[in-house]
RNA sequence: AGGACUAUAGCUCAGUUGGUUAGAGCGCUACCUUGACAUGGUAGAGGUCCCCAGUUCGAAUCUGGGUAGUCCUACCA
């Protein structure tokens, strides 16, 4: 009421329109306010009519601006009542005209105090209708918790739309990317509607405002005080005094890139040199919720600040990659008042209940919210939090870290990699087995010590070059490695470190340790394999586990140069420490697309003896008999080549070839490829469950031979698509059809026994 | 209110420009103390890709509408 400047009614309400331009005396101050239009004025709230105080309310303010209305501020920086208001012009200079009177009583008076008492006033003056209940949001102070009075105060402001404008085409022209693409939307609509932006603060902490004042309040404008002097031509005779104010804490951020190389010392030759050597920089890495903060601002301030040799805008960095927020189990902001907040640490060493609890609730300043917390706390993590590693937290968040979305953190998949972790660890111990012995290596452990690495341990893995013979599995397993190094790079040069993470693990735990280093034990076990051969089977996992460290390192830092140091000179390589090691680079010449075809065949049949022993229930320590049936070529050659690795991982005892017109004993069937493989049952086999098993696959099999042959009856897709897609389909379908037939013949043996 | 994002297995998530029998880890089931590892091994079960319509020979994928959730911005005399 104090600050009111006029009155607004909407300009399309008939009620009031014959009083606009019209003034009213405002009661208890008596000023005189002009009635205005405004389309602010809402027609359906209340009477229609709506008094304005453009000095303490955003809207009001807006529409004060709208109707060039003077303003009058009447509240001190505590919030009371001022003994005069000051009025201003729209435009911030001092009104003459209208007055800023306040009435005595409500002088220096708090503001609650001094609204109540006016309401009471307007009673006893009889100018009271009614009092209206109203729901509204009012904003609170975080610090205090005390209601926020908007005020007119003097501040500092940068022209915001102005550097808005460059900064905008960088990203347009592709100057700076950010990944994923998709932020770029959310940086244009801020930086399209961009707001002048307010740099002063009232805090203590920062950068202070580089403005001085003389005793008139004149303002200057400099780098220092003394080039302030000389700018202006002060002697000493003009007192000067500093904004007490200072920075915006994102606009002292802004200047990052290029105030830590020594900006703005230009002269300096160092500080050039730096500048010239890393600016701009390369990939800034932040969360989406600071983009408008600090991303827009850094962009702005740069490239008004920094120009390359023509003259032309720097741009800070070229890439953003923008992560996703980590949330809780829930999927909830961690926030310490919620006490569901995760420290790293405490994943990484572990922590016990109690100190959990003393650290969630240790510092709240809501007692009843301390009993919340201390109670979710202990039903969440009843046994505190076991340590996991610092690999295993960084590898996790590697693999969670897709693109463009938060994260659910999810302990499990902690936990999951740093079984990871020891996984690695144990390879590298069959590795370091293999090489050392048992004693040697059983006995460093036992010390706490590195093995000492001998000539003739080196030897035995080749690594002056000795003669060695590559195994079908060596050789697979090369050819896998330049595979994944291929992957993980080109995951890396797309910033998704998930897909990296993926790759890294797929080929450690799946095709290193679950095939890779079975299929070496039948050489390295066998007393028969000549030195060469056991030479080429041990120098392959050395230095397959030697690239693979290099090749996870970047996720995996600590894990990977410890086993590291102990395998470097066994793989031939020197160096002080993984981190200046090369990054390992997928060769070509390594590629063996034989070899890779002939392990597939080998882990299908291998597998479809698991199969059957799964199905059979048939002990693993129980050794079989196999009999292949109907193979090409191929299938002869692989199976004569791979009888050593066969028998050991699938625990056979003898393999046959059936040839046409042998008598076929009671089996269990599956098939690879064009080939069966058969597993004599005689006595074990319940001939209805087989027989059931059968139909089932053959029942299946029905399904998608139907779902392909109506693509390929329809004309429209035999016209329309592509050959490829067409002879894929009817490859498909001619495997389908194969498969069905043997499933059919077997159930029909079996039923006829 | 305006804008953005998300929805795929019980859970946490992948699925590149439309063509896969829709994948991974965890969890679940059965079996296994085989000389790296039980923080392990082998095999297996589990999905109306939120709903509706459209485009197309063909949709988890593209378009429109709806539902649910999350976030940002603004405001509510």
């Amino acid at each position: 009421m104090l600050g009111d400047t006029c009155v607004a009614v909407n300009p399309e309400d008939s009620r009031y329109k014959h009083l606009v331009g019209k003034d009213v005396m405002l009661p208890l101050v008596g000023r005189r306010i002009p009635i205005i239009a405004d389309e602010y004025a809402d027609m359906e709230k209340g009477t229609g009519c709506v008094k304005i105080t453009p000095a303490h309310d955003f809207n009001d303010y807006e529409v004060g601006k709208r109707n060039e209305l003077p303003m009058i501020n009447v509240l001190t920086f505590n919030a009371d009542i001022r003994e005069e208001g000051q009025t201003f012009n729209f435009d911030g200079t001092l009104n003459e005209e209208m007055s800023g009177f306040i009435p005595e009583k409500y002088r220096g008076m708090e503001r609650f105090a001094a609204r109540k008492e006016i309401v009471a006033d307007f009673d006893a003056a009889g100018l009271l209708v009614e009092i209206v209940e109203n729901d509204m949001v009012i904003p609170y102070g975080d610090r205090g918790g005390v209601v926020i009075e908007p005020m007119l105060t003097d501040q500092w402001y940068v022209d915001a739309k102005t550097m808005a404008k460059p900064a905008i085409s960088a990203v347009e022209n592709g100057d700076i990317e950010f990944v994923p693409k998709s932020y770029e939307n959310m940086y244009f609509s801020w930086m399209n509607n961009i707001q002048d932006w307010c740099i002063s603060r009232q805090l203590w902490w920062g950068h202070r405002i580089p403005a001085w004042y003389d005793d008139q309040g004149k303002v200057y404008v400099a780098q220092n005080e003394a080039a302030v002097r000389e700018k202006y031509k002060l002697d000493a005779s003009v007192n000067l005094s500093q904004d007490n104010d200072v920075l915006d804490t994102w606009f002292s951020s802004a200047l990052w890139t290029f105030a830590t190389q020594g900006w703005p010392n230009l002269d300096d030759p160092e500080v050039a040199k730096r500048l010239a050597d890393f600016h701009p920089s390369d990939v800034l890495v932040t969360g989406f919720d600071i983009i408008f903060f600090w991303v827009a601002r850094m962009i702005m301030m740069t490239m008004h600040f920094c120009k390359d040799g023509n003259g032309k805008p720097q741009v800070p960095f070229k890439t953003v990659y923008v992560t996703g927020l980590i949330r809780d189990e829930t999927g909830a902001k961690m926030s310490k008042s919620k006490g569901n907040v995760l420290d790293p640490i405490d994943m990484i060493d572990g922590i016990d209940i109690d100190g959990l609890l003393e650290k969630r609730t240790g510092s709240m300043m809501q007692p009843k919210d301390a009993e919340k917390i201390s109670k979710r706390t202990k039903k969440e993590f009843p046994e505190g939090i076991s340590a996991h590693g610092t690999d295993a937290l960084r590898f996790t968040l590697a693999a969670l870290a897709s693109t463009g979305r938060d994260i659910s953190w999810d302990m499990k998949r902690l936990e999951g990699y740093r079984n990871f972790c020891n996984k690695i660890w144990n390879a590298s111990r069959y590795v370091m087995l293999s090489v050392a012995g048992d004693d040697v290596v059983e006995a460093a452990a036992e010390n706490g010590t590195k093995i000492v690495i001998t000539d003739a341990m080196k030897a035995a893995c080749g690594a002056g070059g000795e003669e060695a013979v590559l195994s079908l599995a060596d050789r697979w397993i090369i050819s896998r490695l330049q595979f994944v190094e291929a992957e993980v790079t080109r995951h890396f040069d797309n910033y998704r470190f998930d897909l990296a993470a993926q790759a890294l693990y797929e080929f450690i735990w799946n095709e290193y340790c679950g095939w890779y280093l079975e299929l070496s034990k039948p050489v390295l076990w066998d007393e028969n394999s000549s030195v060469e051969a056991k030479r080429g089977t041990l120098g392959t996992l050395v230095r397959v586990l030697e690239a693979t460290m290099r090749l996870a390192h970047p996720i995996m830092p600590f894990i990977t140069e410890e086993i590291w140091q102990q395998v470097k000179v066994l793989a031939g390589k020197d160096g002080e420490t993984i981190m200046l090691a090369p990054y390992p680079e997928a060769q070509d010449a390594f590629r063996d697309a034989d070899a890779e075809a002939d392990i597939k065949w080998l882990q299908d049949v291998i597998t479809a003896v698991r199969n059957i022993r799964g199905e059979k229930n048939i002990p693993p320590s129980k050794p079989l008999d196999l009999l292949f049936k109907n193979g090409g070529d191929d299938d002869f050659r692989r199976a004569e080549e791979n009888q050593t690795f066969l028998k050991k991982l699938a625990q056979l005892d003898n393999l046959t070839w059936m040839n046409e017109g042998d008598e076929e004993p009671m089996s269990v069937t599956q098939l690879v490829g064009d080939m069966e493989v058969l597993i004599p049952m005689a006595g074990f086999i319940d001939k209805d469950k087989e027989v059931e098993r059968l139909i089932k696959s053959v029942e299946k099999l029905d399904k998608e031979i139907e779902r392909v042959n109506n693509k390929l009856g329809n004309p429209g897709f035999t016209d329309k698509a592509p050959p490829a897609v067409i002879d894929k389909e009817k490859e498909k379908a001619a495997g389908f059809a194969r498969d069905i037939t043997k499933l059919k013949d077997q159930i029909e043996k079996i039923k006829a026994l």
